[in-house]
DNA sequence: AACCCGTGGAG
DNA sequence: TCTCCAAGGGT
């Protein structure tokens, strides 16, 4: 069966001829692709690592957390036999933690179960934590030149001005939809660039406000182009907005030592150091609510100030308290007293980053 | 499907 | 300040 013929509304030229459209794309992308690290190879590890790093993260964001983690773990051996803890030391600041340890499970399973080969096929790779279909479909393109295709944002907001579809992208059947048509176009012997050449065209041609249609390679075959639909595609549903959390926080010290909470695993910011909160009612006084829920008998010294911090889903408010705890108190598990030089070898969120700042 | 999970940059 | 968003995955 073939996909692009089952579109209504799709140009003609692009259903009859989608290896001369893909070629039209190529040729833009050998003469303006970037020059990224992760293109210097396609070592599977490394395509691996920056195609995890680069999950709804930017690529200045990603190039020195790359570099960074490479120089530690310059391969997937090294990176299964490190505590998970290191790992997301390196990766602190770049959000999403889970990530991480899905990284590092997986490297695991790869030391382990393929004897630190990473997998050479589409189901093996897939079934790796951490890898769902765009990231397995980019890899199996971009290592081994395999046909499978890669849909992320970019994807869909190019596929979806190209073809003119003004179907909600956020529902996961025009998601599939759109991967077949773009398995379609894959050109057998170029499987890897197509799939990086979509991304950059998104990235740096097809982009989400002010697209620059002068400069498409496709200019001539978009029918989001030819019917001025640019800056209306691709539709999709608007996010649901942030809750509002307000919290005070304490930042208890004792010398040199900061009082800091790790965190259960099942919580937002799971498995890092953070520091005691607790949500404001109003009636009671922080102290009061510290005791309550935290069992700690704290001094007031002074107020530090206030940090927000915004969440894909939430918006910590946060009112910063110096404390000082009461002689001989004990210290309930789950808290610990850590030492400043020892906060820069620890896995500690930016929302308690900033947080710490105020101390300094 | 809807919701959860971080962060920083751009308009 | 506010909104959107950037190479998504897990549940």
């Amino acid at each position: 069966m073939n996909k692009l013929a089952d579109l209504v509304d799709k140009p003609k030229d692009i259903q009859e001829k989608p290896l001369e459209i893909a070629a039209l794309l190529l040729t833009w992308y050998d003469q303006n692709k970037r020059d990224l690290p992760w293109r210097r190879t396609n070592d599977p590890y490394t395509v691996w690592l920056s195609e995890i790093m680069l999950q709804q993260t930017r690529v200045d964001t990603v190039i020195d957390y790359y570099r960074r983690f490479l120089e530690r773990f310059p391969d997937i051996c090294s990176l299964a036999d490190a505590d998970e803890e290191d790992v997301l030391t390196l990766w602190k600041g770049l959000g999403y933690y889970r990530r991480a340890r899905n990284l590092h499970q997986a490297a695991i399973t790869v030391r382990d179960r393929y004897a630190g080969n990473f997998p050479r096929t589409f189901p093996e790779i897939r079934a790796l934590p951490g890898i769902g279909d765009y990231t397995a479909g980019a890899i199996a393109s971009i290592a081994y030149n395999l046909p499978y295709p890669a849909v992320d944002g970019n994807v869909l907001r190019v596929a979806t001005r190209l073809l003119g579809l003004e179907d909600d992208i956020s529902q996961q059947k025009i998601q599939k939809q759109i991967a077949e048509i773009i398995e379609e176009m894959i050109p057998k012997e170029r499987a890897g660039d197509f799939t990086q050449a979509l991304m950059e065209l998104g990235a740096m041609c097809c982009t989400p406000n002010t697209p620059g249609c002068r400069d498409c390679p496709w200019r001539t075959v978009c029918t989001a182009h030819r019917t001025h639909r640019e800056t209306v595609l691709p539709v999709k549903k608007k996010a649901k907005k942030a809750t509002c959390f307000n919290y005070w926080t304490a930042l208890v010290c004792n010398d040199g030592d900061i009082l800091m909470e790790y965190r259960c695993n099942t919580q937002l910011l799971g498995n890092m150091w953070g520091l005691p909160l607790v949500q404001k009612e109003s009636g009671s006084s922080a102290e009061e609510l510290f005791r309550r829920d935290w069992e700690l008998d704290l001094r007031f010294i002074k107020y530090l100030g206030s940090v927000r911090h915004v969440f894909t889903h939430q918006v910590w408010q946060m009112d910063v308290i110096l404390f000082s705890l009461k002689p001989d108190s004990e210290v309930k598990s789950g808290l610990a007293w850590i030492s400043r030089e020892k906060l820069k070898d620890l896995p500690i969120p930016k929302a308690f980053q900033k947080v710490l700042q105020l101390m300094i």
